[in-house]
DNA sequence: CTACACTTTCAATAACTTCTGAATGGTTTT
DNA sequence: AAAACCATTCAGAAGTTATTGAAAGTGTAG
């Protein structure tokens, strides 16, 4: 496979993947052009490459950066701003995973502290209610601890703990 | 709040969610319904319940089974089904996210797999994309072990529970 | 064999999400 | 002060996904 053939298959592949990472098809693209470009690009750039319109570069460029995997370049002398994405898998990974602990686990957390409100009677459909409330809100709250660790961990914990722990728990 | 309310919250609450863990609402609204209920319910109540088609209740009934969360029970002398869910929530938990290994990893990897064939050249832009291939090929192999790792440790944890209990029945 | 009680499938359509392109707004150059 | 340049917003268009309801399929009992 030559280059610029393997450079479309990529961009076409992380945009598949995006839809079912819960990120959407033209922000996975515009990512993976990023990811796979060795300079800053500008919105026009970025237009151009996938056949876009500006609205949308703007819009899905602006939430790359909310995700903090995506950052702006200004040149001085030059008014358009220019863009490229983080190189670190890794970071980029904890960032995603991140966002995703903010809209999957949270809300979760939220509702099930709301229904810890209920006040438990002694009907079946009562004690069913609040085992399953209990119980969601325990293994949330683990979940949510377990990622908020893993993220205040470095990269560089990742390439060399990580690995050794894995390792160590593989041969059960 | 009384339990009636707590019930339709729940239910209201669990769907909502379940389009940002990937899963469709309908789909997650039958799954907060069985979860909650003591007893096994038929497509004619699940259909009453959420006031859905007899084509959707089906749909989504039989996703839930492929997931391995709810499970068809049959009743002697009687030709309907009646679904009930899995009550642990962490064997639930680990089959949806077995399922999210499947549908957001498994093709990462093949794909990545594919774009390691990239007859690698010395301009830049070759050399971003090997990088960028090999690094997410080489997370995404990371990831895998891992959740293939907790999946492998929660079901030997549930298997010695399991055992122990057994063992506290009939003492081999 | 026929009626019955259910489950499954599927084409049409409804609901939802994403994208466009034109309008708006702010800043710098001439 | 006007033109040029670029970012941002947003209402409607296009595209995608979920839902319905009716038809087809399946198995059982009379």
């Amino acid at each position: 496979m030559q280059v610029q053939e393997g450079r479309d298959k990529f961009i076409q592949a992380w945009g598949t993947l995006g839809s079912s990472w819960g990120i959407n098809r033209t922000m996975a693209q515009i990512h993976a052009l990023l990811l796979i470009s060795h300079v800053a690009m500008s919105t026009e750039e970025i237009m151009e490459s996938l056949g876009i319109s500006r609205g949308n570069v703007n819009m899905n460029v602006r939430s790359l950066m909310d995700w903090g995997i995506v950052h702006k370049e200004l040149r001085p002398g030059d008014r358009k701003e220019y863009f490229y994405a983080e190189k670190d898998i890794y970071i980029t990974a904890m960032k995603i995973m991140r966002q995703r602990r903010k809209r999957e686990l949270e809300p979760l957390i939220d509702i099930m502290t709301q229904l810890k409100q209920v006040k438990p009677d002694e009907t079946k459909e009562g004690l069913a209610l609040t085992k399953a409330v209990h119980d969601i809100d325990h293994f949330a709250q683990q979940a949510d601890t377990l990622l908020n660790a893993m993220e205040k961990m470095s990269s560089n914990w990742f390439t060399q703990q990580f690995l050794t722990l894995l390792k160590k728990i593989k041969p059960i």
